[in-house]
DNA sequence: TTGAAAGCGCTAACAG
DNA sequence: CTGTTAGCGCTTTCAA
């Protein structure tokens, strides 16, 4: 394999002339650089990473943290393969690879961002979860070390980048949607009453209600493992028969689904359904999902970007939340009553 | 960050000691491996690995190479983040890193790959998918560089090693528990004809219908996007009138069975469907899926262990085929026919 | 605009 | 059993 120093001697240059090359140093003449570039070429010259990393401190290499996997299904959703192509992809663009991070539980995580960071493996981090007792967070603030975190901002951290999605606003305009098919008694229905993904949703849910002078309703639990509350739930739609639910995501949507029909519920002829993620359960059966893409790409390339910003930045890094948008994909789930009153 | 000179100074001995203790060497006295460890704990000192690259050629970080992305639902498989994780996992007990390659094409793939390997990044790789033409084999092979193959073999690859599960097995298992269930009317299903998987899956089946004195069926496809396809299986089942289907996975299962009962036809009162893979489409919607749990746990386990000492073996290594065992999981998706005719 | 030279932190013969 | 020594391939002052 050739090095810098067979390069620099085909080239009849220095081997720090060829470095120089290498980082497309603007005080080395174009002469030089074609002679120093037709040589690397000619050899056929890849820079050794393991040198770079050891001389500048550098990896060009950046660590993904998965969320930890204590509910077994979370990894199931799409979302986190998807988001793993779109940053190894953006990555390549820019020379650097990834490296993972997974773990059962926080502490496992944190052992390992660690690690890859005292072992110096790595230049900063990009974070798939976000969670208020979070000791990675800690950790990488108290060091210093570059990081972004992809998902809703928790607790008061000024000082973290997030990349997000405004989930209020696309709970607001779920609402929005539905009363403009016609629906006015709408539910709000969640697995998860803590994080912050579900009561931002459920915030704009209320907001929109409110706006339209509509009355909301609390936070409804499905919880398909807990027979009690599958009952409440069942009971509260039998009395207030709501015609129109928002639900927290495909993946609960389509056991809900199950649930309804059970019950005689046919979507979207009994009840319409909007829900958000637009992953391949919205369109696995019929009725297809009317959901929220959530542009799962733009929250890739914007994380590495701007992590990769924050990393070569000199200056103390500004924070900033990056907001992406989405798309609201209309489908099956949701029907139309006014065309009905027409 | 303290280095191996420090301890080396703090325990009173040479660096290359300290280096020697690092590897546990045996020929490095008790007394003084004690000594240097205090030392280490003591100063917080952990390795640089980019000193230790250079130094030793070797990475302790191996590469992950994920099926080309052309088919978008193909990555939605849960399977592929949990064999990352159990791979991560797995690595992290023997103090290996995992690095991602991903990409659109083979070519994308390839590219990343000699970038991973020739940069130095990596001490080998594991390639989670198995393709007749792929030109990443090749490479690996003629660099001689070390790597595993999840998945069924194909062609003539004596030279590889394969993890995999005896697919032709489960195939012939499955007739076997649809015949014990009083089926003899028996489809095998599939949205691919070409891949080994479904190959392998199919002699199965053809061998367990042979054995039991029953007819078998060329494999039919099922490819959701082609109108005429769809008639000629929906065709084919209404006239030979099965009694039950093996299906290539339970994604596609859930897919099928829409089909299914769009045409009046329920699972598993009026057809049974046995499948494979038991990810969490097999649970997503009633009936739950009878299918076989392909252990990706186990395979991830085997496939990083057997990587690891391919690359430290010293002889040229020899290659095994690693068959990993499998297991029916009896759901609700199969009609026992005999009960009924008892 | 380029060259010389001193490391970055660790490993691995070789000596003893 | 442990120390000596010479790099691994590259970056980066400092000079010229």
């Amino acid at each position: 394999m050739a090095t810098i120093k067979d390069v620099a001697e085909r080239a009849g240059v220095n081997p720090s002339t060829v470095s120089r090359v290498l980082k497309d140093n603007r005080s080395i003449s174009q002469k030089t650089k074609d002679k120093v570039r037709k040589a690397m070429t000619e050899l056929g010259y890849v820079p050794n990473v393991a040198a770079q990393m050891l001389a500048s401190g550098l990896t060009h290499n950046i660590g993904l943290v998965f969320p930890p996997l204590a509910t077994p299904d979370r990894l199931s959703e799409p979302f986190f393969m998807r988001i793993l192509s779109t940053i190894t992809h953006e990555a390549k663009l820019k020379d650097f690879t990834i490296s993972i991070a997974t773990g059962k539980s926080l502490d496992d995580l944190l052992e390992q961002v660690t690690l890859m960071h005292q072992q110096k493996r790595v230049d900063g981090f990009i974070i798939l979860y976000s969670d208020q007792e979070d000791p990675i967070k800690t950790y990488l603030l108290q060091n210093n070390i570059p990081f972004v975190i992809v998902g809703a901002p928790e607790g008061n951290d000024e000082q973290i980048t997030y990349i997000n999605n405004d989930n209020q606003l696309m709970g607001r305009t779920a609402v929005e949607h539905l009363h403009d098919k016609g629906h006015d008694n709408i539910f709000f229905v969640t697995d998860d009453l803590k994080s912050e993904v579900a009561s931002e949703r459920f915030m704009g849910y209320v907001k929109g209600m409110l706006r339209l002078d509509l009355a909301y309703r609390p936070m409804v639990l499905f919880d398909p493992s807990d027979a009690e509350k599958v009952d409440e739930l069942m009971t509260a739609i039998e009395e207030a028969k709501p015609s129109a639910l928002v639900v927290i995501s495909d993946r609960v949507t389509i056991r809900l689904m199950q649930l309804l029909s059970y019950y005689q519920l046919k979507v979207p002829d009994d009840i319409s359904i909007i829900t958000f993620n637009d992953s391949i359960f919205s369109t696995l059966i019929h009725p297809y999902l009317t959901t929220f893409d959530v542009h799962i790409d733009h929250l890739g390339e914007a994380s590495f970007k701007r992590l990769l910003e924050i990393i070569q930045s000199t200056t103390e890094p500004k924070c900033e939340q990056i907001i992406v948008p989405f798309t609201l994909k209309e489908r099956e789930s949701v029907r139309n009553r006014r065309s009905l009153s027409q």
